[in-house]
DNA sequence: GCATGATGC
DNA sequence: AGCATCATGC
């Protein structure tokens, strides 16, 4: 038993995607009492906090107290406090979170320097390059003047309209950058300013007088039960090659000798469709360890050599249907037509026949209830999957099926990061759990904890669910940064 | 405050 | 195409 409990947490797990959790939206809603707003004891925010007289503090402050009590009780009353996901995950996970939260995870400031440097020198010289290319000064960061100097001054082929006016996104310009050096430059443009915006300078903003950096996980605004975190974002650090890869080599070990490791789970997405669907020719193909995405495209090119650009295209279609693909939506990622992008989504089903099953129950499932839920019984809402409108009812049916293998996704690793935070704890280990990106944990670990660490985490990891017919598989790497734990 | 476009899983 | 956050422009 938890010894604490959280109202906006019983909200969330209640339902989550709703808007307004707040204390005084929850008053407001189920109460009908209108709360003391902060704009009106500061007298719109005039006054500092501690300016305010202390009367009025002492009232306002009591009302929380008072309306968090309140809707505690009503939780007591409807049932909600006794959610199972809520008490065994949710409340538990709390105490990890705020553990990591305050650990932060350490950024060695020169390193981080050092790439800025780099991005600096590229962004000077292509900005230097595309004035000369556009023949004359303007701002590129602003897709307005982008659209203006290529569609109207210059004359390049006109692509895609957005709300506003011409589109000029990554798409659009890649298009073009064969025949016009400038697209490639302003694509290239904005990826060094994004690396030097947000993740050289704005992480550096953030770092502390250790060199840690203390991100906020948010527990409560995801609609499949992940994870996000904020202040900064450590779940959305580059990955990819080149300069932006080099970013993770900033994220190094406080400990003296010490190393990064980082345990991800391997295709758990697909393996989890695989066993919530339980279709014997995916299941077959993880218990025989083959490559799950070249074995699809076995199946939608039939007789050939698989070649790079067949596996690419299988990829894109498992990851499409555990996005609740459409012929649109995957014809739209591969620039493809939509007749083939149809063809290699019914091949799809054809060889898998019973996540074709799995997928329309969930739907149909999704219709009569009103929600659909993970493995653990995550619930979320979708009033629109019974919508007359069929963009909207579409899109109902992509997030029915999406949620419950992200949903369970998230449970399964949720739990995980309960269990190994109290392993870490019960053999008193100085190794830190410092960071959760979705299907990965990473650790800040002391050089003797290593080995132990390595197995121990592992097994946890892949032992969160029992009784299935395949086994989750987890990676574990490790090094001197988190750009050489992978 | 919304739109766009970048990053991640 | 499912789920997010951040910087920037307007």
């Amino acid at each position: 038993m938890a010894k604490y409990y959280d109202t906006l947490l019983g909200e969330y797990i209640k339902n989550p995607g709703v808007r307004g959790l707040s204390l005084d939206k929850l008053a407001l809603k189920n109460d009908n009492y209108e709360m003391i707003s902060y704009d009106q004891v500061t007298n719109k925010k005039k006054l500092n906090f501690k300016e305010v007289e202390l009367d009025s503090a002492a009232i306002y402050s009591a009302e929380d107290v008072y309306i968090t009590n309140q809707i505690f009780l009503q939780h007591k009353e409807e049932g909600t406090t006794d959610i199972k996901i809520l008490n065994d995950i949710e409340l538990p996970l709390l105490e990890v979170l705020m553990n990591m939260e305050l650990t932060g995870v350490h950024i060695n400031r020169d390193t981080l320097k050092g790439i800025g440097l780099l991005l600096e020198n590229e962004i000077d010289s292509l900005e230097k390059t595309i004035i000369h290319e556009a023949g004359e000064e303007f701002n590129i960061k602003s897709p307005k003047q982008v659209g203006e100097v290529l569609f109207e001054k210059l004359g390049l082929p006109k692509g895609k309209k957005t709300k506003t006016g011409y589109s000029v996104s990554a798409d659009v310009l890649g298009e073009l950058s064969h025949e016009f050096p400038i697209a490639q430059n302003i694509v290239d443009y904005r990826h060094y300013s994004k690396l030097q915006s947000t993740y050289v300078e704005g992480l550096l903003d953030l770092l502390d007088d250790n060199e840690l950096v203390h991100t906020s996980y948010n527990s409560a605004v995801t609609t499949t039960g992940r994870l996000s975190s904020t202040k900064p974002n450590l779940q959305n650090i580059p990955s990819s090659h080149g300069i932006a890869g080099e970013i993770r080599s900033a994220f190094v070990s406080r400990f003296e000798n010490g190393i990064i490791m980082a345990a991800d789970y391997s295709q758990v997405e697909v393996r989890l469709l695989a066993i919530m669907s339980g279709d014997e020719n995916l299941l077959g193909a993880f218990k025989n360890e083959i490559d799950i995405h070249h074995k699809t495209a076995e199946f939608i090119f039939p007789g050939s050599t698989i070649t790079n650009n067949e596996r690419k295209i299988a990829k894109a279609v498992n990851f499409g249907v555990i996005y609740g693909i459409s012929g649109f939506g995957l014809s739209k990622m591969l620039g493809i037509n939509m007749k083939d992008a149809k063809i290699y989504i019914d091949k799809f089903y054809e060889n898998y026949p019973k996540v074709r099953e799995y997928l329309d129950n969930t739907i149909k499932n999704c219709e009569e209830k009103g929600y659909v839920e993970t493995m653990f019984g995550r619930r979320r809402y979708l009033p629109s999957i019974n919508d007359r409108n069929s963009i909207i009812k579409s899109a109902a049916n992509r997030e029915a099926i999406n949620m419950p293998i992200q949903g369970t996704n998230a449970d399964i690793i949720k739990i995980a990061m309960i269990k190994i935070a109290e392993f870490l704890k019960r053999n008193s280990l100085k190794s830190k759990m410092i960071m959760q990106v979705h299907d990965e944990l990473v650790f800040d670990v002391i050089p003797e904890e290593k080995e132990i660490l390595k197995t121990e985490i592992k097994i946890i990891m892949e032992n969160i669910v029992q009784d299935i017919p395949i086994p989750l598989k987890v990676d574990i790497e490790s090094g001197l940064s988190w750009k050489e734990a992978k």
